[in-house]
DNA sequence: CAGATATTTCGGCCATTGCCGAAGCGTCTC
DNA sequence: GAGACGCTTCGGCAATGGCCGAAATATCTG
């Protein structure tokens, strides 16, 4: 069966430890030149570039040339998917995982960081927390919904929520968005276009600000602020 | 960082042909024995066992010992998904994929099979199109919901809608499914409690039966007749 | 045009690991 | 209890593939 090759082969080039920590430098959804991936996965820029010649044929990166750089990012959202269901996958159960909680890198992870689109970690588990328990977003196992009140605030922040509404039959007026199960607080977070919308918000109004290269945010003090007002987040939630 | 490592060790566990063919096996949702997963992947049964082991200490599978038998399944649905996003990823694109699909045993999965819980192929995706275009289901990118119409056929077939339903404040009565892209069609089919409530319905009335030791469901001419007069599905429609 | 930087190609070394044959250990059957 | 069957462990072979040094190519800068 062809499609079983193809599926090894997919798999096979995420598990190597250099691509992986390729890969999951670009799940914040920029794109990285040769150079700087080689460096964060820590091999010489010769062997990186071979490892992302393998990557872009097989349909996982896409490149773009600019001059004499080459950005690399992730080919589709379906590979952020991926990436991000093999995370659920490895990441270790509760007990077992203290001892791992220890580098300053993983505790900002675990903090707060970006899932491709949206916000994940302890503060995108905090942020659909309290959307839940405000009654603006009701969050099941197979999706989510945003109440009225939950659409009322979208066009508050000065969200477009127009292209997310449903208009036909008995939806009308719904906006839907999507739980996607955060892999190191084990409980779901907000993801689809209500996620991504809050996302591209923060970054833009300065509530979060990447941190280097890696997918980490953190949160500023005028996000603090923000959540706080808007939300009935406090700091020390997601600070740890 | 430890979560790298882990990552790439599940990826890399799934990324060879021998347990790629034993987790696509076991896709559907069965716990089967060492011996037939070493026929499925062509290997000899000493090689499926270490295998084995190395998939179950990883998480990715569970056994359950009955006897002189060893009865291996999928440890959880987390792992179904993350099987099914690498299939999507790895599934080539329409132009390419021609030369690909020659295998009858391929034609049978693009057909109709099971994703773990529900139904996927041509079946599963027709299923979701009739829905969809008879107003029982609404689908978008981020997610799904049975309209009144929907809720309404799903008790006159006997489904207990009860566990699915919303309660709580503007969603009364809502009850939510789950998108699921279909890596074979590139369309959604209908996954979550209604996608598996559908599929053991499907199964426990004799619509669909499976094929050998496969994922691959065939469907019985008593399910041909369901299926048209319950949602409108032409037989021609699935059996290509 | 010369030097610097980013990236790729080539060649060879070495570790990993998938594979099977042989043998050992439980479990079921007669 | 003897034999059959399912599964696992052990040992050794062979191939895959990741890695780097050296060198070539392309682009930008002065």
């Amino acid at each position: 069966m062809a499609s079983n090759a193809m599926f090894a082969e997919v798999a096979a080039l995420a598990g190597d430890p250099a691509r992986a920590g390729m890969l999951q430098a670009l799940m914040d959804g920029r794109a990285l030149t040769a150079s700087e991936l080689a460096r964060i996965a820590g091999i010489t820029p010769q062997t990186a570039s071979g490892h992302l010649a393998r990557l872009t044929t097989a349909g996982l990166l896409a490149v773009e040339q600019q001059g004499r750089h080459r950005y690399h990012r992730l080919a589709s959202p379906a590979v952020a998917q991926m990436m991000e269901s093999i995370m659920l996958v490895a990441s270790p159960p509760e007990p077992a995982r203290r001892k791992f909680t220890i580098g300053p890198r993983d505790a900002a992870l675990r903090a707060a960081r970006t899932c491709y689109d949206h916000l994940a970690g302890r503060l995108g588990v905090a942020l659909a927390d309290a959307l839940v328990a405000g009654g603006q977003v009701e969050l099941a196992k197979d999706g989510g919904l945003m109440t009225d009140a939950g659409v009322a605030l979208l066009r508050q922040l000065g969200i477009d929520v127009d292209p997310m509404v449903r208009r036909s039959t008995s939806a009308r007026g719904r906006v839907l968005c999507r739980p996607c199960l955060d892999w190191s607080e084990r409980r779901p977070h907000l993801a689809g276009a209500v996620g991504a919308a809050l996302c591209s918000l923060s970054l833009a109004n300065g509530w979060i600000r990447r941190i280097d290269g890696t997918r980490a945010v953190a949160v500023t003090p005028k996000g603090e602020r923000s959540y706080r007002e808007l939300f009935g987040i406090c700091g020390g939630e997601v600070a740890h």
